[in-house]
DNA sequence: TATAAAATTTAGTCTTGACTAATTATGAAT
DNA sequence: ATTCATAATTAGTCAAGACTAAATTTTATA
């Protein structure tokens, strides 16, 4: 049997840091600002260094940091982010599926819930729902040991005009932005085309057989799409 | 419309003292002793008088504290306190019904759940479940106001012998007990009796027509019954 | 009623994780 | 190579909640 090399207990705010860290970090973990964590976690930048230099000081360590030049997770901190975007995602599954809720009600509670389940808890919600591949805004659940599938997602608003095009996922962080989308039709799955012309301000989309419609710049930049194949 | 008082938002800990102050002042609310808190929270006694001092100091406050005399729940508090019961017996009862935990997992995650799900999860776990009455121990959930129906429990090990009683609940805190009550066939609604004899430290029970066995006080005393017809 | 044991409180310390104000480093533009 | 704006860090403070050790009550006992 291959050692199980026990995870370092966490806060919530560790939590929360290292997940901010991951997201922020992009596709190839570059390294992330004070300033960017500061803003995304809504705290001081005082705070955020603080915090930064406690976390690197620790062994094993969570994040490597240099001073003035940012942070970067290492495998351990990346592995215990990734874990509670998995509790995050499966959470939102279930709250959606099994206890009725709506699209822009699960992440607030997914939120706070993400820190405080235990493995036995991901193991069973993942079971009841059948280890399901994505959350209700077509957000990728990583798997239990942590790979996390691929998918090459673009914002539609920077999304080429005429090219045929399929809503992936959409941005979960803003309530009433889902429910608009929710009312217009555009949620994961969806098959449209962006309409040629300028772009300025908003761009007016095509779906299916029915009228084409205006979207603006910020919402169409909170949804994601990949070429129709790769649906 | 009445006006909803807005509850005062609280920490883990502060719940969890008011709690334990709801467990430990019985059916009629007498006063509790620091150091039975401190036993129950397994904290240090100074750690106690330090919390109460600061929770009396609140207002509006959830306790009433006199130094040296203990404290009790005020209203707001006592309405705080049994909104925690009513989280951890609703999720119980949802992790056994719904997520097929056994009844000797459930108290663990219930008890550091409960202080984090919002009302709305409380409402739809409610809701999934059809407002159930007991939670898997056989415990009365409070209602969505506070109401708490009353029942006379006395524990097995003070029943007269001879007479037939009804489980009515067993203690959720020791997992190693709950399984050996489950194998003994010992849950809430089974209907027995004690046998005649001295029972110094342990008692012979039958139940319907199977052979009867013998129960060590240590467990009777976390089985509770009640007479036959208040099943 | 005097005294000892048990219960409680006080005083002082620690960790976590936030904040403000003041200071320094970095990088871009002169 | 300076200079300046921006980013980041330091220094000092605060609140929550725990702990230990020492002082005080209360209460039970003789
Ligand atoms: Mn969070
Ligand atoms: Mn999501
Ligand atoms: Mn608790
Ligand atoms: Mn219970």
């Amino acid at each position: 049997m291959t050692t199980k090399h026990a995870m370092p207990a966490t806060t919530e705010a560790v939590d929360d840091y290292l997940k901010a860290i991951l997201e922020l970090s992009g596709p190839e973990d570059q390294r992330v600002t004070s300033n960017a964590l500061a803003g995304h976690l809504e705290i001081r930048a005082a705070s955020v260094t603080g915090m930064l230099q406690k976390l690197a000081g620790h062994t094993p360590s969570f994040v490597r940091y240099e001073k003035h030049h940012g942070v970067h997770l290492t495998a351990l901190g990346k592995r215990r982010a990734v874990e509670i975007l998995r509790h995050h995602r499966l959470l939102e599954r279930f709250l959606h599926d099994v206890l009725d809720y709506s699209w822009d009600e699960v992440h607030e509670e997914a939120e706070r819930l993400e820190h405080y389940i235990s493995e036995r808890l991901e193991d069973r919600i993942a079971a009841k729902l059948g280890d399901p591949a994505v959350d209700p805004h077509g957000h990728i659940i990583p798997e239990k040991d942590g790979a996390i599938p691929a998918r090459d997602e673009v914002a539609l608003s920077k999304w080429p005009c005429g090219v045929t095009a399929v809503i992936s996922s959409v941005s979960d962080r803003d309530p009433a932005a889902l429910r608009e989308m929710k009312r217009l039709g555009l949620v994961p799955g969806t098959i449209l085309t962006v309409e040629t012309g300028t772009r300025t301000a908003s761009l007016r989309i095509r779906m299916g057989s029915e009228a084409s419609l205006r979207l603006s710049c910020e919402l169409a930049a909170e949804i994601l799409v990949v070429p129709e194949s790769a649906g």
